[in-house]
DNA sequence: ATTTTAAGCTAACAAGTGTACGCTGAATTT
DNA sequence: AAATTCAGCGTACACTTGTTAGCTTAAAAT
C-alpha cells in the first residue's frame, strides 16, 4: 500500500506550511496572513485549506512546534559536541544565533506571538522556552554543581538574555551579528560568574 | 482667546487615543485594530479620524511615545528617591513592574510592535529601550565607577532581563507578580555581582 | 458683518476577508 | 465490479476594511 492519496495530502500540507513561512517576511506578521493568500500560494482553492487545518491558528501552532523542536535538537547536538572541548556557553550561544539567522521567519513568528493575541500561541511558545530553561537548569545542577534554586534563577536569566539578543539579531548584518553574539557570550559569563559568587558567599554565610 | 475649537479638537484626539488603548486587550493586538472601530468607540465618523492622524500607525506611535516618556519619568523620579536610602536596584525594578502592571495595554503594544511589522514602530521602541540602557549605563559609570565598556554590556543585560520579565508579568496575578519581581531583583544583582567580579579580575590581570 | 477655516458628517466604492454548501473524480475498500 | 471515501473545486454570501469626494456648520479671522 503505497498510499498515493495520503502522500499527495502530505505534499499539499507541506505546501501550505511552506507558503505560510514564505509570507512571513519582516513586513507581515503571521496574524496578518490571510487564509486565502496562503492557499493561493500553495496552489489550492481557499476552501480546500480546511482539509488540512481547522483554521490559520492551527497552522501557526504547527510552525511553532516544528521550529521549537528543530532548535532544541540543534542545541542538544551542540551540547554533545562539548566533550571534544570548547566552552558550552560559547557553543550554545553560537548555535542559537545561527538558528535564528537561518530561520528568521519562524523565530520572528515566535517573538510576535509570544506577546500575541491568541492564548494558545502564547502558551505554546512559553512551553518551548520552558523546555530550554529546564534543560539548562539540569545542566547547571549536574555539571556545575549549582544549588537548585540558584540554578533555576540563573538559567532563567540566561534564557532571557539570549532570546532577547536573538530578537535583535533579526535585523542585523553579519558583522553586527558577530558582535552581538560576542557580547551575549560575555553577558552569559557575567551571569554565571555572579551566580557562582553568590553561591560561595551563601556557603560561607549559612 | 479661549480656543474653544482647539480645545474640542484636543478632546476628541484624546478620545481616539483612549479608544485605541481601550481596545488593546490581550485578545487583540494593535495591528489588528481597525480605524473604523477606534473611530466608532471615540464617537466620531470613520472619515473624521483623518483630521487627527494620518493613519493608524501615527496613532500607535503616539501611544508608544507617551508610554515610553511616562515610564522614563517614573524611573527618574524613583532614582532620586534613592538618596533617602534603599537599593537602587530594588526600587527601579519595582517601579518598572508597577508601571507594567498599571499600563498593561501600552506595554503589550510595545512588546508586540517590537517584533512587529512596521519598521517605524520597531525603531521607536528600540529608541525607548535605548534611552533606558543609556541612563542605566551613565548611572553605573558615575555612581558605581564601572569601566565604560563593561557598564554598557552590563546595563544591556539588565535591561533585557527586566523587560523580558515585564512581558511575563502581563498574565500574572498579584502573588506570581511579586514572586517574579523578587526573582528579577536577584537576577539583576547576579549580573551586577558578575560584572564587578569581572572588573576586579581584569584589574589584577591587565 | 462678512469671509475664511476646518472638524465632523453622509454616502459610496473597490477590495478583501472567512466560511457554508454541494459537486466531482480518482483512490481506496468492500 | 460496485460502493465508499475524501482532497480539491466553484459559487455564493454576508461582512469588514481603508479611503475619496463633497457637504454642513460653528468658530475664528478679517
Amino acid at each position: 500500500m503505497a498510499g498515493v492519496r495520503a502522500q499527495q495530502k502530505e505534499k499539499t500540507r507541506r505546501a501550505l506550511i511552506h507558503a505560510a513561512l514564505n509570507q512571513l517576511c519582516p513586513e507581515s506578521s503571521f496574524s496578518s496572513l490571510s487564509l486565502r493568500e496562503v492557499a493561493r500560494e500553495a496552489g489550492i482553492a481557499p476552501t480546500s485549506f480546511y482539509r488540512h487545518f481547522q483554521n490559520m491558528d492551527e497552522l501557526g501552532l504547527t510552525l511553532v512546534d516544528e521550529g521549537g523542536l528543530a532548535l532544541r535538537q540543534l542545541l542538544r547536538q551542540s551540547r554533545q559536541r562539548i566533550a571534544d572541548g570548547g566552552s558550552i556557553i560559547e557553543i550554545s550561544v553560537h548555535t542559537f544565533m545561527d538558528y535564528v539567522t537561518n530561520n528568521k521567519n519562524i523565530f520572528r513568528l515566535m517573538l510576535q506571538e509570544q506577546a500575541g493575541t491568541t492564548k494558545e500561541f502564547r502558551l505554546a511558545i512559553a512551553r518551548e522556552i520552558d523546555h530550554f530553561k529546564k534543560e539548562l537548569t539540569d545542566y547547571l545542577r549536574t555539571e556545575r554543581q549549582t544549588e537548585d534554586k540558584l540554578a533555576r534563577i540563573q538559567s532563567d536569566a540566561i534564557v532571557r538574555v539570549v532570546f532577547s539578543a536573538g530578537a535583535d539579531i533579526l535585523d542585523m548584518n553579519a558583522q553586527e551579528r558577530a558582535q552581538l553574539t560576542e557580547q551575549t557570550i560575555q553577558q552569559v559569563r557575567m551571569i554565571a560568574r555572579g551566580a557562582a559568587n553568590l553561591q560561595e558567599t551563601s556557603a560561607t554565610n549559612p
